[in-house]
DNA sequence: AATGGCCCTTGACTCAAGTCAAGAGAAGCG
DNA sequence: CGCTTCTCTTGACTTGAGTCAAGGGCCATT
């Protein structure tokens, strides 16, 4: 049996025609990855997108010392890599597989003829796109405005949300990768976590995080209250 | 005579019919701003988006205190507001003219029911969002991963680069809005200006600037070097 | 010419977060 | 099973950049 996630489902192509679905199908190629793998490096050219099927990605900006901001998670059903394919340059930031999994590739020319064809592809697009900026603008937000611990609080509280706003969850990621998210680095999203836990906001074991007191989690996250 | 921008010259709309360019000028409505005054806010519901005729606006987030990240500064031919649009949620960031000057407004659905019977504008629009998403890229990367002397060298080699790689050329905004680009605060622009200034870098006349060492400004931009 | 309101700069100080270094677990591999 | 390798934590130290406070210059308006 196959479990892999069929091109009807994933939410951009929602609302086409079968027939589209075939067409996407037929210029779709399958292509799978080892954890550790490269998709694509920024400054290489960007013949295509991918989407999803299986595992996660991340995507990724690098300083000249190594430092790694990571800009995007994507797991199943989840394009990526579009940039390029509407702008014409190469990709703007790296891309590698946190998992073993596989992808969808779409070749540009292809997909762009299936766009002109059909306009709720268009918008499905559009509002992948849209997403993503807004997701920028909280991003940007964030590493500017805010302070490490206030990124942390929003973060856990983002997790828990998507969790059905449980008390309880797996960060699903390793915590140097989720410091690479949060624009820190290791040592100080440790001492932070640290201070959580003894101020009573959260309890650890591993990388299982139990929210002890969400309202002083969020003054946190809103910038209200300071981490003593 | 009339100076101002005409339908048919905003990139945006490039390679449109006539009739779609009437279409949309009778879906447009103009309106007139004065500095300072607020075009929209985060959270408000957008109905629509914009496009400068003439002027310059700001896109920025707001921290508790007050501190300001701008995102973007729009002048003529520029759209803006476009997220709500295509994702049907609240605009993501504040928005302020800089200076006095005029907007076209594109309410929501008229202009979505233009897309989806024109796939060239749809194409043009995904163009301008993905190029938006690869601005954001960048600074993204120049928050998290590079010291303000760093991103200020990068601005100030982006500007000379706009303006055909002269090396003298005008601020064009007050520093402290600078400072609000780059993610710092206007003391701290005056200090790495005076630093540049001393080791010989650039050279400063109010706001005008010239370049005087382009190969070291490159160097501290990519972050091969340091400011001393 | 004088007043008030920005804009910009400079100095002294503070502090959040990064660097460097060491070590304990946990996990993967031959 | 033992070894390497990676992940995570903790301590001591450094530092980039923010805060606070003061003052100068410039412009617009009266």
């Amino acid at each position: 049996m196959n479990n892999d996630l069929q091109i009807g489902q994933i939410p951009l192509f929602e609302g086409l025609p079968q027939e589209n679905l075939d067409d996407l199908s037929s210029i779709s190629v399958k292509r799978d990855y080892k954890r550790g793998n490269i998709i694509f490096t920024e400054g290489e050219p960007g013949n295509g997108f991918y989407v999803m099927i299986s595992g996660q990605v991340k995507i990724f900006k690098l300083s000249p010392d190594g430092k790694e901001q990571i800009l995007h998670l994507f797991g199943p059903g989840e394009p990526f890599g579009e940039v390029p394919v509407f702008e014409g340059r190469p990709f703007p930031a790296h891309s590698v597989a946190m998992t073993d999994g596989t992808a969808l590739f779409f070749p540009r020319t292809a997909f762009i003829e299936l766009i002109k064809r059909n306009p709720s592809l268009a918008l499905n697009m559009l509002g992948v796109l849209s997403r993503r900026l807004r997701r920028f603008t909280v991003l940007v937000d964030n590493l500017s405005l805010k302070e490490v611990p206030a990124r942390l609080a929003s973060h856990l509280l983002y997790l828990s949300d998507l969790k059905g706003n449980s008390d309880q969850f797996e960060l699903e990621i390793p915590k140097n990768q989720l410091a690479g998210m949060l624009g820190t680095i290791p040592e100080t999203l440790s001492r932070i976590l640290g201070k959580m836990v003894k101020g009573g906001l959260i309890e650890m074991q591993g990388s299982l995080v139990r929210i002890a007191d969400r309202d002083v989690l969020k003054e946190l996250a809103s910038g209200l209250k300071r981490l003593t």
